[in-house]
DNA sequence: GTCCATGTTCTTTA
DNA sequence: CTAAAGAACATGGA
């Protein structure tokens, strides 16, 4: 559900809430969410002040005033919620962070993820990326050539590795894959400059266009209000198999690459360069 | 009951 | 050794 526009919006309804609030306490209803999981994150917070929230790839990092930072990543079906602490607590409601009261209010950050793929990661005083590529909104037509140049993996296969581009997933990239023309199954080291100059400015201009729609909401995702995103509304391919390519009118298809589905125009994105 | 799902990581295979 | 394919994780909805 969340990819790097997802993400990048929930930082968004985030930041202006809390950033400068001082935690009170936490409590942890599950602790398997924790990473690791002895690493006494309840304590380490409580009394803290949030100075800086920021998104790295798909995850929400968390700067505290001591100079400790933790990230959360949502996984398949995470939520990060600003709630009342009066509002009741929603299934699989793993964390619960409270805050001093400003102003009286009484919000409470809280963790909710069904699947458990997403979790708490304490990161201490490191910024250490830990193998993550670059930014997609950073990046340059000639990085990405140089990293494409190195596998013979399918191009979509290639874009999920968030060690090669971090931040897409499996809508942004079919989307980015569209717009530039190119085939999903064209290996990523046969790419020519030009494409891959313009898979580069595509991405960019798909990502960009997803941030302004507040991301793609196409079942739980929502950002801290409890806001949808609009931007599935626009997808071109992404879960329009059958459907009439909005460019060409040809039937947009489904299949399967390296275990995800995989949407794509079959005249649009010819498989021959 | 079946299949599928916006993600990541570990294991198996080539 | 590396690269790539496949399975696994957990839950819910169609």
């Amino acid at each position: 559900m969340p990819e790097l526009p997802e993400v990048q919006t929930v930082v968004n309804s985030l930041a202006p809430r809390i950033v400068g609030a001082v935690i009170r306490g936490a409590s942890l209803i599950r602790s398997d969410i924790l990473t690791p999981i002895d690493c006494d994150f309840c304590k380490k917070i409580a009394g803290k002040q949030i100075v800086a929230i920021s998104r790295r790839a798909k995850r929400i990092v968390f700067q505290l005033e001591d100079g400790n930072r933790f990230f959360v990543h949502l996984g398949m079906t995470g939520r990060l919620l600003l709630e009342d602490s009066s509002a009741a607590l929603r299934k699989h409601t793993h964390l619960i962070v409270d805050f001093l009261p400003a102003k009286g209010e009484t919000v409470q950050l809280r963790f909710v993820d069904p699947r458990r793929f997403g979790g708490i990661w304490w990161m201490g005083d490191s910024a250490d990326d830990h193998g993550l590529g670059p930014e997609p909104l950073e990046m340059s037509a000639a990085q990405l050539g140089g990293a494409l140049k190195r596998t013979r993996r399918f191009i979509k296969t290639a874009l999920l590795d968030q060690r090669l581009i971090a931040g897409l997933g499996n809508i942004y990239v079919d989307e980015a894959l569209h717009n530039a023309g190119i085939h999903p199954l064209v290996r990523a080291n046969h790419l020519k400059r030009d494409q891959v100059s313009r898979l580069m400015s595509c991405i960019k201009k798909v990502l960009a266009r997803a941030i302004r729609h507040k991301g793609s909401t196409l079942r739980d995702y929502v950002d801290a209000e409890g806001n949808q995103g609009d931007f599935q509304k626009v997808h071109r391919v992404y879960a329009r198999d059958g459907l009439p390519c909005l460019t060409c009118r040809t039937a947009i298809r489904k299949i399967t690459v390296g275990g995800r589905s995989t949407h794509f125009c079959p005249d649009c994105q010819s498989r021959r360069r």
